[in-house]
DNA sequence: ACTATATTGATACTTAGTCTTGATTAAAGC
DNA sequence: GCTTTAATCAAGACTAAGTATCAATATAGT
């Protein structure tokens, strides 16, 4: 039933890209990339803690969670009320649009955000090396309900 | 010396802010806004914490730059390190520029970038309430002094 | 299977912030 | 100026999120 060999779950591609960069595949980081693989929205450390079947460090979690992020395999999402999530990060860089009803989140790519920051910004001789975006609003899903139940 | 009635301290300011709300102007008030007054750079809760004179209760702190927040006097400055500070607030919706070298910000205001994002985000049908951006890069003096250094 | 070393988990600690409660205090009227 | 009383405060217990330390263990490569 389970196919051979295409498309590797996420849980491996996500050991992949660690021991790609020379870490160790261990129980507690095979556990955790399962985890994350079955993850629907954004999560916070605190979760995945939560819902580990075996209870593993917390120190691991974070630890773990800092070393996907810095390889590129999850990104940070800041939500509205100032709570950071994590999620499961394809593309490079984009920003996300995030739900504040439901929580879900579409990534936005291909805007030109820093071209036009350069040109706001330059004004004032500022030279841009990283910026953080987040968008707050509704998703379709909700919009449809909400005009439903009105 | 002190000018007579022109040009109200920014402690001043803040007070008169809360009042118009309804709130009153007591002691560990009067010495949080001098206090803010007092600040070059963006600060921390904490930060004010150890400045105060007198020690005053934690929460009272936490509670009076909520009531600021809200207010609009103060703004929250997320630093790229996820740091969470707060500065003065002068006009309405603007954005950072965030030196990370030396710390000082400036404010960006008047960028089309709400309309750019809702222009980006409509073919996801996606309606934006709100976004949270900052800027991160080095200012002009910093700019010099590195060049110098080289 | 052995061994060097990366990694873990337990615990203590830190930082940031909230909650509760009894005690104070500012503002407004007398 | 004094009194009232609702707003506010201080203290400390508590929560949540994350870090540091370090002895014990598991892993990858031989």
């Amino acid at each position: 039933m389970t196919p051979k060999k295409r498309t590797p779950s996420v849980a491996d591609q996500i050991l992949e890209a660690l021991e790609e960069r020379g870490y160790r595949a261990t129980e507690p980081r095979r556990a955790l990339a399962a985890l994350i693989g079955s993850q629907e929205r954004h999560f916070t450390a605190e979760t995945l803690r939560r819902e580990l079947p075996l209870k593993h460090g917390r120190a691991t979690i974070y630890r773990t969670l800092k070393l996907l992020v810095e390889a590129g395999v999850l990104c940070r999402v800041l939500l509205e009320d100032g709570d950071l999530h994590y999620q499961l990060s394809q593309s490079g860089h984009h920003h996300h649009l995030l739900c504040v009803h439901c929580g879900a989140s579409q990534d936005l790519t291909g805007c030109n955000i820093e071209e036009m920051l350069q040109g706001a910004s330059s004004s004032y001789d500022f030279q841009i090396s990283s910026h953080w975006l987040e968008i707050y609003g509704r998703c379709r899903n909700c919009q449809q309900q909400e005009s439903l139940a009105a």
